[in-house]
RNA sequence: GCGCUCGUAGCUCAGUUGGAUAGAGUGUUUGACUACGAAUCAAAAGGUCGCAGGUUCGAAUCCUGCCGGGCGCACCA
């Protein structure tokens, strides 16, 4: 089940009123309802019908009147017709055309460059930036590595798709709240203990850090198979240290180190950080009251000797709350950190970005919460993503059959440093420059696919740095700094320049495509996808490099020049904008 | 078995609340560096939108069934 953020009626709310930006549906809503004001069609239903046309032939934006026709009681092409007869294009349309059952819409260039270019200008990095959230809290849940396993390209997607959201966002004035929900505790910790003691030293874990915790963890499943008496003793540490047992607490906060300090290199290369590192660990004395609520409630039953929350009457199978042994679960520990957080942020929306496979665990335990009778239930959201795997097989730790995510970033980032020697053997700064490419390459390969496609994972394909890429991206951003440069165009607001220079169609199309960026920002927040803002900084760039191929910039004649150096400028600022947010670098030469 | 999810060009994917002739990248073939960066651009070729029904003025999109892949379903997280 894919939850949505109720924004659909405050998106339409606040572009309709609060939005800042030039809305031309919101200019042709108006219109047309102005000229249907004896109907029952008000503008918010135009607003919701007006859709781009699928070629730039037929205009900018389109009205299909099928819809109309039900309430008109009127055949569609003949309200388009009419419609045009009682429209005034001016000033913001170059004129009105009917085709068939559409009315299309084709902008007047002038108003739209001055517009579009002069609040890019104007608000520079900041534009798209708009205040719907209130500064209401959006507490999201990310990255979550597990302790002493090895951090991989599996983690890389929850890690990147999180801190997207959390700079959407803050951008669109809400105040995120990161949370790196570290898999801290659990009888995992009982099993490492138990082979450390075992088949371990500690000159060998000082040595081998987290490659050694993870031989040890995968040396104690291919023992255990044969000896079961193994897990036994696992459950026995593991309860060792809820007890608080000195030794037990000391290797297991030893192990925890070891593994922070690791996850610590890779976020710092990805540049993410976390607002709080609260993990399992942290709620494990927030438990008993949530056990102690679902008595009172009467929600839980016994079940074979477990405590459940019985859901048939929802069609889930039940939500396990406690053990045989009377110790919590996965789903107990999830009810009583949203409590906690609730209580703690006052959050207005809570996100959840972890893998497809939990779907059915967030279903469950949302509605144990919403039994509880919190209505804020409904505010608890599930950010599912599809899998990665390796040439159609799963990763898995125990068999070895993984990709460190630290040795991708430095292929990674070693592979853009031989491109740089080859191309650009002059640049400064090269050893952070190829970070920023390389870092972006992989960022951008985690993010550019709808996140709920299953990826496989490759080595080619993640070193690709030509087309749809990250690399593309900076690219061309690189080339626009390249320009304005060489022109020493400082981007100063109130500069004059001529919007009718940038007639050519070329130089029109990327204007067109700039004027989408706040709307797409939105749709990428609303649908908690940060595929569609990769996907309009592809657009954005192709548009640009067409543009590029097709005028030259510096040219003799100071207006036409100036007036494109704008058009360049504004690229530049909104793909360093698109790529901030995707947590991507856009250095100014590479 | 039940549930969730995906199936669009050789490959990887877009396709906006159902809307006009289904679009990119990559790979293949070809062209463009004496023009602001060739990690670029242009052109050609490439599709029974898994299959079959249904709803609708209109379906890649919604509904039903089937086929195929992935995942989940009691004490792991």
């Amino acid at each position: 089940m894919r939850c949505h953020l109720n924004v659909k009626s405050l998106k339409r709310e606040n572009l309709m009123q609060k939005n800042s930006y030039l809305d031309y549906k919101r200019i042709i809503a108006q219109l047309v309802s102005g000229v249907l004001a004896e109907t029952n069609i008000d503008a918010e239903m135009i607003y919701g019908l007006l859709e781009y046309p699928p070629n730039q032939e037929l205009g900018d934006l389109a009205l299909p009147c099928f819809q109309l026709s039900k309430v008109l009681k009127k055949a569609p092409p003949l309200i388009a017709a009419q419609l045009q007869t009682q429209i005034d294009p001016a000033p913001y349309f170059a004129e009105v055309q009917t085709a068939g059952a559409y009315l299309n819409f084709r902008l007047a260039p002038e108003p739209l460059i001055t517009n579009v270019l002069g609040k890019i200008l104007e608000c520079g990095s900041s534009y798209g930036a708009q205040n719907l959230g209130d500064g209401e809290k959006i507490v999201i849940d990310y990255s979550a590595p597990n302790i002493a396993k090895p951090f991989h390209v599996g983690h890389l997607s929850s890690t990147v798709i999180g801190n997207v959201l959390y700079n959407i966002f803050n951008f669109l004035g809400f105040i995120s709240v990161g949370i790196n929900y570290l898999g801290d505790w659990g009888t995992q910790f009982g099993k490492l203990i138990t082979a450390y003691k075992k088949w371990g030293s500690e000159a060998e874990v000082k040595q081998g850090l987290i490659k050694e915790l993870t031989r040890l963890y995968v040396k104690f499943h291919t023992e255990a198979e044969a000896d079961p008496t193994l897990d036994e003793e696992a459950r026995e540490w593991f309860r060792k240290i809820e007890n608080g047992d000195e030794e037990a607490l000391k290797l297991w906060k030893w192990f925890k180190e070891i593994s922070l300090e690791e996850f610590q290199r890779v976020y710092d290369i990805l540049g993410i950080s976390f607002d709080s590192m609260a993990g399992e660990s942290f709620y494990n004395d927030k438990i008993k009251a949530v056990v102690d609520e679902l008595k009172e409630k009467n929600l839980l039953e016994e079940s074979d000797g477990a405590s459940i929350v019985d859901l048939e009457l929802y069609g889930m199978p039940p939500c396990l709350i406690l053990k045989k042994d009377g110790s919590s679960l996965y789903a107990t520990r999830d009810i009583a950190a949203a409590l906690y957080r609730k209580k703690t942020y006052q959050f207005s929306k809570a996100l959840y970005v972890t893998g497809m496979a939990q779907s059915l665990h967030f279903q469950q335990w949302f509605k144990v919460v919403e039994l509880m009778g919190y209505d804020w239930a409904k505010d608890l959201v599930h950010v599912p993503f599809g899998l990665v795997n390796l040439k159609g097989e799963k990763l898995s730790t125990r068999t070895g059959r993984v990709v460190l995510l630290e040795d991708l970033l430095t292929t990674a980032i070693q592979k853009t440093l031989e491109i740089i020697e080859e191309k650009n053997p002059d640049l400064p700064q090269k050893a952070q420059i190829a970070q920023d490419v390389g870092v972006g390459a992989v960022v951008f390969g985690a993010l550019s696919v709808n996140r709920i496609k299953d990826v496989t994972f490759s080595w080619e394909e993640a070193l690709n740095f030509d087309g749809e890429t990250g690399p593309y991206l900076q690219y061309t951003h690189a080339r626009a700094c390249s320009i304005l440069r060489k022109a020493d165009f400082q981007g100063e607001t109130g500069i004059n320049f001529e919007p009718e220079k940038l007639n050519e169609p070329a130089a029109l199309k990327v204007v067109k495509t700039l004027y989408l960026f706040p709307e797409r920002i939105i749709a990428a927040a609303t649908e908690y996808e940060p595929s569609i803002i990769c996907r309009y900084l592809i657009d954005l760039a192709q548009d640009f490099n067409w543009f590029y191929h097709e005028c030259q910039v510096l040219v003799a004649d100071q207006d036409l020049s100036r007036a494109r150096l704008v058009l360049v400028s504004a690229v530049k600022t909104l793909l360093a904008t698109g790529l901030g947010l995707l947590g991507i670098k856009a250095p100014e030469q590479m």
